[in-house]
DNA sequence: GTGAAAGCGCTAACAA
DNA sequence: TTGTTAGCGCTTTCAC
């Protein structure tokens, strides 16, 4: 509720002794064009009333907003801000769609959360498109994706894919992939035991860490040794508690590769309560490469997901479909690299 | 630009057999009763055609959005989305405001920043106000508090006041009494060559900080000595080289408050570098409580900042300027808490 | 207790 | 090249 009276286009078009209309040409230039003198006597008007059109007025008239909601479905909502991932993304995010004068709106949904909010979100015509980052696959994202795909609600999903069935773009990476060739590495490297621990295997990608570390050691002609299997949440003190059974094996791992930084940083903590040395008695490698990442020393040997790079990608992907260019439902892929630092 | 073609308040209407004014009352309750047969007519049609009135069409009528801007306003802005505050902020407020239907805009402003783009969203009734947080004091903060004065915009300043100028409510804090409290902790747990590790001093908190630690020094009639002053900038790498000349000095301090976690973590990574013991050697304290500090070993002392506490009140008094009941404004304060935990 | 209609500020089709 | 005006979807005053 401003206190002092709006400024409209009409007080522009009196000081400038033209019609409305007109200073909708020049503002938006276009549909039609103006003369160059009535042109600048009106930026002079709105210059002098510093006028700023009213979102509302035009979001009604236009039907859009310039408003892109950003929705984190996961399993762990205080995330939606806390996890470097979603810091990351919001980040690149917002920058690319202020670049374009877009707004962000970020909205937070648990996984098994009521979706009342949401729709109300969606159907309240508040918002031009979703982005959405999905820890999940399907069929626990169906509800999600549904909603939106009923509202009418154009969105872009990143990291994982279930988004064909919806029609809408998606930028994704694969984590089998990358956790193969972690592993791959550290086998290259000349360990034979190698351990993982894991993440929540509720979700996808720590699931598919798993398997693409079973591929590695499968591929190499080396046994999955269940005991070398621990974790199993994305809590460091699981992952702490995990490498403590590790390494009271009569054969321990000589490397570890987890399904996640947080999770290799704990175990690197309990390397050295143990006086082990890394990388020379353990090696670990982690996945997603947070900032700490970078700062602890050793610094972790990691894989590399360009966070950033996802928000930008999917910000151009919305852009894409706010301003009409849409075309067919786009499916992109980021390549997640291996980072070796302290830690290998 | 949704697909579907929007439902409105004219098809519910129609469909209740009422007009689109009864609509109206019964979806906000008023101004004027409706008979409970009709009301629950509307409710029905409402539910059949899942109707969401345009959140556009309402702010251009009510000249209200339910939305409330953001903006952290910082020499870092990057951090808008990673410093742990804002993601605790950020968090508090979203769902406090979420609770009454109210929407976060979160608009990064560098301090420098040009002010073109904030004031396009201020001035376009896009937010119904502004809760910002502020790193800073007069005078680099005058330049955006009169911004948003100027659009007429209602604001609650976090962390730092500056806000009694404009009319603005406030929630903030005692760095300097905390910093007085933290060091006295120290003093009286036998310390006498206690050192700090300052912030960037272009900060009022990192000069509040200090002059709190100068005052409890003064007080218990310890000597501020210039050697035991280190650091001066929010990056650990620095303060990391700070600690290591306080450690070659004749007499090296038996504690250090630093000026923020980030800063105390980096103090404690060198102590264990060079085998020092802590708290034994050397005790440590920091600023800020991140989440961080509850998990190293040792857990860090330090001086809890309630940042949610903060969102929340602020979410508070924003939304008691939007609906109505503002009054004059209010300067809320909220007290630091000291932490003792592992290094002291 | 309810209906008709004005008007919020804007864009764009229709006129000139 | 510019002016006039309808209408986006809603709330609320005026009339009944």
């Amino acid at each position: 509720m401003p206190t002092k009276k709006r400024v409209t286009h009409r007080d522009v078009a009196r000081l400038a002794g033209v019609s409305t209309a007109v200073v909708s040409y020049v503002i938006n230039d276009g549909p039609r064009a103006t003369a160059a003198a009535t042109r600048r006597r009106v930026l002079e008007a709105i210059e002098a009333l510093s006028y700023h059109p009213s979102a509302s007025a035009r979001g009604l008239r236009l039907q859009q907003t310039r408003t892109i909601g950003f929705i984190s479905f996961d399993h762990y909502p205080h995330d939606a801000f806390f996890a470097p991932w979603n810091a990351a993304m919001l980040t690149a995010l917002t920058e690319a769609l202020l670049r374009e004068h877009h707004y962000i709106l970020p909205y937070p949904q648990g996984i098994g959360d009521d979706l009342t909010g949401l729709n109300e979100l969606l159907r309240g015509g508040r918002v031009d498109g979703v982005i959405v980052r999905l820890a999940q696959e399907p069929p626990l994202t169906d509800a999600l994706l549904e909603a939106i795909a009923r509202a009418g609600v154009p969105a872009v999903c990143i990291e994982r894919a279930g988004a064909e069935r919806f029609g809408f773009s998606s930028v994704t990476y694969d984590d089998e992939v990358a956790a193969y060739e972690a592993t791959m590495h550290l086998i290259k490297l000349g360990h034979r035991r190698i351990a993982h621990v894991q993440g929540d295997l509720r979700q996808v990608a720590a699931r598919d860490r798993f398997l693409g570390y079973r591929r590695a050691l499968t591929e190499a002609g080396l046994a999955v040794d269940g005991d070398l299997l621990q974790g199993g949440s994305w809590l460091p003190a699981d992952a702490a508690r995990g490498m403590r059974q590790l390494l009271e094996l009569s054969a321990p791992p000589s490397a570890v590769f987890t399904a996640s930084d947080y999770l290799a940083l704990s175990i690197v903590e309990v390397l050295r309560e143990q006086g082990r040395r890394i990388p020379d008695d353990v090696a670990v490698i982690g996945f997603d490469d947070v900032p700490l990442s970078r700062v602890t020393v050793p610094a972790l040997s990691t894989v590399r997901i360009p966070f950033d790079d996802l928000g930008l990608k999917a910000a151009d992907l919305m852009l894409r479909i706010t301003q009409g260019h849409a075309g067919e439902p786009i499916a992109e892929t980021v390549r997640l690299e291996l980072i070796p630092r302290g830690t290998t």
